[in-house]
DNA sequence: CCCCGAGTTTACGTTAACGTAAACGTAAGT
DNA sequence: ACTTACGTTTACGTTAACGTAAACTCGGGG
């Protein structure tokens, strides 16, 4: 048997509230298995979870999240399916390539700064030498 | 003289209303000049709004994208300033450099899906070859 | 002189993503 | 049997990031 979580387990191993999990799942995020009431997660449920959030920090709203993650969960069954999700994969791709340039203009940006200030405070403790 | 923008003009160039870029400014993220009541907006600020829309790509906060903002912003003129900016720098570099690997990890987890929709089609494709 | 387009302030409305509280169920420990 | 811990639903509250509308100003054209 694989092994199965509690809503709070999850909450606790990703630092989030129950009620954000609950949330996800009213918004179509998750959909955990019951035992009665009770929300039973899956192994799977859990990576669906860490999908999410990192969706999240990566700055897509739930909604894209969701289009984004759905994808890895079609039925694949047959070419044209596949075909069309190959496309939609693409798309999607093409999106997160936008965001590294974005973030790799702000890296380097980042980079570029610090070494002038390093210059800068350079030149002023060899400055505070020659003054001794 | 430098070129100056009115707010529409910015609003064209980014693809933003008016009301986004006085609500940045209303959040003191932008700080142009004054014609009178009207808004003139120098290259330095179109830079800074160009900054903010980025962050804002990027999943920051409004408030995020101020603060790091505004490191490049900062006087810097002793050495103590320089050290304590060097610091913010290096831990804003951190949170960037864990977005990028959870983009890295993104992509490269949907590049390996993709890859497996491209085994299975071609299989597919393969049998309906033989079938002929 | 009047109007038009562009800009302004003020203020209330809206949406996403939860927070918070109430009222209740259930299983385990003492 | 009572408490405690954890879970549930329902529903209203909150915050960020704007949207939207009203009422005003102001320089230029016809």
């Amino acid at each position: 048997m694989e092994q199965t979580f509690s809503i709070s387990d999850l909450a606790r191993e990703f630092d989030i509230t129950p009620r954000t999990i609950r949330h996800y799942e009213a918004e179509g995020l998750i959909a955990p298995a019951r035992e009665g009431q009770r929300r039973i997660y899956s192994g799977r449920d859990r990576v669906r979870l860490a999908l999410v959030l990192r969706g999240k920090r990566l700055g897509f709203s739930l909604a894209e999240a969701k289009e984004i993650i759905d994808l890895y969960a079609a039925p694949q069954g047959e070419a044209f399916q596949l075909r069309t999700m190959l496309e939609k994969l693409d798309e999607k791709r093409e999106m997160l390539e936008d965001k590294r340039r974005d973030l790799d203009a702000a890296i380097s940006n980042m980079d570029k700064y610090a070494a002038r200030c390093r210059d800068r405070l350079a030149e002023l403790e060899s400055r505070r030498e020659a003054a001794e």
